[in-house]
DNA sequence: GCAAAGTGGTAAACTGTTTTACCAGTTGAA
DNA sequence: TTCAACTGGTAAAACAGTTTACCACTTTGC
């Protein structure tokens, strides 16, 4: 196919310098220059304004000299120089997405299902994605406001940011085209595309109490965070509704990581030894208080059930499978990002919407061990 | 400190309409067209050429025009337009990376490292970053070549390709800046930076055979991809070495997914039920293979070891956790867009880079058990 | 029969930079 | 002194498109 896709484009253009590639097979130096549009213009004896018309689609233009020019434009190879089109056309076609800069931020399965969503519909609609990663400085240097006044960008998606990222504010008072994704900032009437975290939750938390868990600890990630809010409160709401007073109530901080989530689980154990579930609010955390168990010496399910949230890809191949909270993160990107376009293009004014998310139950819940002394 | 930026964003430009923010709050209607090299001329009473060059530091503009001029740009915080930069000066500084449109690409931690290193090289070097997911219609498109015809980008990095991407061919026989990442193609001229796989391979190989195992099964990627040949051949190098007879070289491919090597695992362990040691060639299908191993009821490592190969991050948190060959992803992807850029700068012809990985050992690998007949 | 409306197209202005060719004035050397 | 070289700067062309104002020529309506 290579073979074949590099006969076509040999003898494809008539154009340029026109010397035939007598001796295929050498590197063809790239000096080539492209067909532009008024080269076309000129071998179509139209005005250039005719060709861009073509091209556009215009209807103030007559079939015959449609056809003409497109069977040239095809002849030639012409393609449109993007950097031309932007620079007249008030719009780049290019949508950015960031991301805080974490440890290697995109190697989180979180992030890479959003992005995954976000790229492929990015492609059906004609447009490009570029990655940002927000260091301090980056923000202190607002490159985030460069972005837009350096016309790189017409729109941003804001992915793993909270409360406390408050350069947030500089965007969404300039009135840019921006989203949060799987989040939303109460503040700042900033739009949002996320999935029911609260919806999910009590899902959970039913499923937990009907088990027959009592002493349940819930790991999460930053309060600052308006999803993980949501999560507390419907962890702490189940919790009442089954008669469990609030200072038994047991929340951790475990920062969304798989060590975090450890620590996190240490910490609960060591404040309530009756513990029999816990409640991850991420997948990594619940693996990682699952690693912990496991080290001192408690089986999941069997002695205790640890529960976690997202359902990325590979909680299946855990030891034991995780039972968690399907999010449909790559739906969301996709859904984000088809938005931000409406946004741009001025379709819509302020984005909000929710999308369902529903219990996975695998092996690493079980029904509440009897409270005996043993532990 | 969003409220503090958004002042000085009201009183700094003394530019465009002019008018005054008084109805702070309001949202500030956009409409405020940017200050342009023009505009800023205009105001300095120099020509736009001066201010281009105070601009790119051209040593012709004497110190004190520098000054001048400089100071005016700060205060009426002129940004030069990217888009008309890139129309003239031949750059877009603007790299793309593209993977296979699999399912949710961006959701692999291989690739997620690669690109945490690329975005962040990138941003030092003043360059952005675009991602592109390349489906089989993708390339029929030539969407790949437009990358470059229309100047989306300047250069691209390729990653998760292998042999059988006739496509790539097309993108070098134009001569476009092009760089295949962590993996090589043997029939093309194409430049790469790598990890020695090959090297990682022969470490976890004499580990394996120094704990005593012998029968050891592979369970590899596609061999069209050049490293997993490269891992094959080190494995089939080390049994033979120890006098183990090529039919009792046991390889499966597991196409690269945790359920790949799980099913891959099935399939060794039938093919030799005295296996004693299970080398995935990355780590996903090591912990698929792990997953399999102990829902047939296997122990690892008591039982039968397993090991990996890339250490991604949460490879330390499964359980047990993997013993595998560390792959600097993170500064490959780094040092590949390095590259790619002086490439793109003429700076450097061929690039042939190659970086060393190195076994860690954790708790997947044992001693091999005795071989009796109780399996 | 004649003004108004519609058709199909064009020339030129515009987007916001970089770069090149040129120019006036100063300095230096023969 | 006189030509050459240097200095600091400018005007204008280039980059490759889109968009607007206008124009000549039919149609249409009354």
């Amino acid at each position: 196919m290579a073979k074949k896709l590099s006969i076509l484009a040999a003898d494809g253009p008539v154009v340029g310098n026109g010397l035939a590639e007598a001796d295929a097979g050498l590197a063809v130096p790239p000096i080539h220059k492209p067909v532009s549009l008024r080269d076309v213009a000129k071998m179509a004896n139209v005005s250039v304004a005719t060709v861009s018309m073509v091209l556009n689609e215009n209807p103030r233009i007559s079939r015959a000299t449609q056809i003409k020019v497109r069977r040239l434009i095809e002849r030639v190879g012409y393609k449109p120089n993007r950097i031309a089109q932007s620079l007249s056309s008030k719009y780049t076609r290019v949508v950015a997405v960031m991301v805080p800069a974490l440890r290697h931020t995109f190697a989180d399965v979180y992030f890479g299902e959003l992005i995954s969503g976000v790229c492929e519909r990015a492609g059906k609609l004609g447009h490009k994605v570029m990655i940002e990663s927000a260091k301090p400085e980056y923000v202190k240097d607002n490159k985030h406001i460069e972005l837009f006044e350096r016309r790189y960008v017409d729109g941003l998606l804001l992915l793993g940011f909270n409360d406390r990222h408050h350069f947030l504010g500089d965007l969404v008072q300039r009135g840019y085209p921006v989203l949060s994704v799987n989040n939303y900032m109460p503040d700042l009437s900033l739009g949002h595309v996320s999935c029911d975290y609260r919806g999910g939750a009590e899902q959970m938390m039913s499923y937990l109490l009907q088990l027959g868990h009592r002493h349940i600890g819930l790991i999460c990630g930053a309060p600052e965070t308006a999803t993980q809010r949501d999560l507390i409160e419907a962890y702490k709401k189940g919790l009442t509704s089954v008669g469990v007073s609030p200072e038994r109530h047991l929340v951790e901080d475990g920062r969304f990581t798989e060590a975090g989530g450890a620590a996190a689980a240490e910490s609960l154990l060591s404040r309530d030894p009756k513990l029999t579930a816990v409640f991850g609010g991420n997948d990594k955390m619940a693996m990682g208080a699952m690693h912990h168990m496991t080290r001192v010496g408690l089986r999941v399910p069997h002695d205790i059930s640890v529960t976690g949230f997202d359902d990325i890809a590979h909680t299946a191949f855990v030891n034991p499978a995780l039972t968690t909270v399907h999010v449909p993160l790559y739906e969301c990107g996709g859904l984000a990002c088809e938005r931000l376009i409406d946004r741009i293009r001025g379709r819509i004014d302020l984005v909000d919407d929710l999308m369902p998310t529903h219990l996975v139950v695998r092996d690493s819940t079980a029904i509440a061990p009897e409270r005996d002394a043993s532990r």
